[in-house]
DNA sequence: CAAACAGTTTAGCCTTGGCTAACAATATTG
DNA sequence: CAATATTGTTAGCCAAGGCTAAACTGTTTG
């Protein structure tokens, strides 16, 4: 308390919404979010190699460039970095590979994706809409959420 | 094409799920997520302002720093930022205010984030995990998702 | 009113994830 | 099969967002 504030500790004046909620837990709230964004990139990368080796046959840095508007030096900096998280193998100037691992995440991510996206079809958004906010959301969806999230759709198909 | 693969031009295998966006599409995707990771620590940092002074009638880089889970020395470079960005204005050792874009991208962002928040009640989510997914979610919705959102809440709450 | 405490800032370090430019290897094609 | 085009790698740069340690300022209290 420095400033001088003449509605210190007065009744409540109008106070909008919702109060903040406890410290531990709104601290919670940001720690969560900063944890997802230390492995979504990963996740994406790991997701679109494996799409591209279940749809085309094979996972090139050059797509993978090409798909995430994204530099080719960029994507070779960071397949050495999966390659150290012994997430894909890579031989020079061939195409890429998941690993065990590698394929495990791969399945994981992309059936969250797909919650996401049916979820938001399902809510009525455009397909072109619902396929860029899931790409975004997916990574801050709880196992709570997402089971709701997979409900909804059901429901939805059934009617 | 350099590996050799088997079924490279076949009628079709069995490929699962959905089939790959195009390549325009798909890297528009990624470049949303890329550009909201660009501002979402900014709006966090001027919503939390904005809730702060609205609720405590001040605004401590301490305050924020336990909030956010976060040194305080981080706190202050960031602080540096949003002067910079004329999002608030500081006095040495004093609160925190913001500035006229400041409040207003308050307002936007709280909006947002209170949006998300209540859907995901609506949805039947529990408390605690809607505002750690709420925290994450709100800065990878789009207005067309939002308004969807939106209208969802409301319905819920007629019935 | 001096000392202790609490809050703030600065300096310097680190990792991540972008970029461009230059170079190297492979693939395609005239 | 040589020239060209495509693909991949490396080096070196940058900004953002974390951290700790140390210095400084303002507040509280004995
Ligand atoms: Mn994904
Ligand atoms: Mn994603
Ligand atoms: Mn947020
Ligand atoms: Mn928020």
């Amino acid at each position: 308390m420095t400033d001088f504030n003449p509605n210190a500790s007065l009744p409540a004046p109008s106070i909008p919404g919702d109060a903040l909620p406890p410290v531990e837990q709104h601290a919670q709230q940001y720690a969560t979010v900063r944890n997802a964004h230390e492995t979504e990139l990963i996740e994406d990368y790991v997701e679109l190699i494996g799409d591209l080796l279940a749809h085309r046959g094979e996972a090139r840095a050059a797509d993978i460039a090409n798909r995430m508007a994204v530099s080719q030096a960029t994507v070779s900096k960071m397949i050495r970095r999966l390659n150290e998280l012994e997430l894909v193998t890579s031989k020079p100037y061939r195409s890429l590979f998941l690993t065990e691992a590698g394929q495990k995440m791969a399945e994981t991510s992309r059936a969250r994706h797909d919650i996401v996206l049916h979820f938001l079809r399902a809510l009525g958004v455009r397909d072109a809409t619902a396929r860029i906010d899931a790409e975004g959301m997916e990574h801050h969806v709880s196992d709570e959420t997402l089971a709701i999230m997979q409900r909804f759709t059901e429901q939805q198909q059934k009617s």
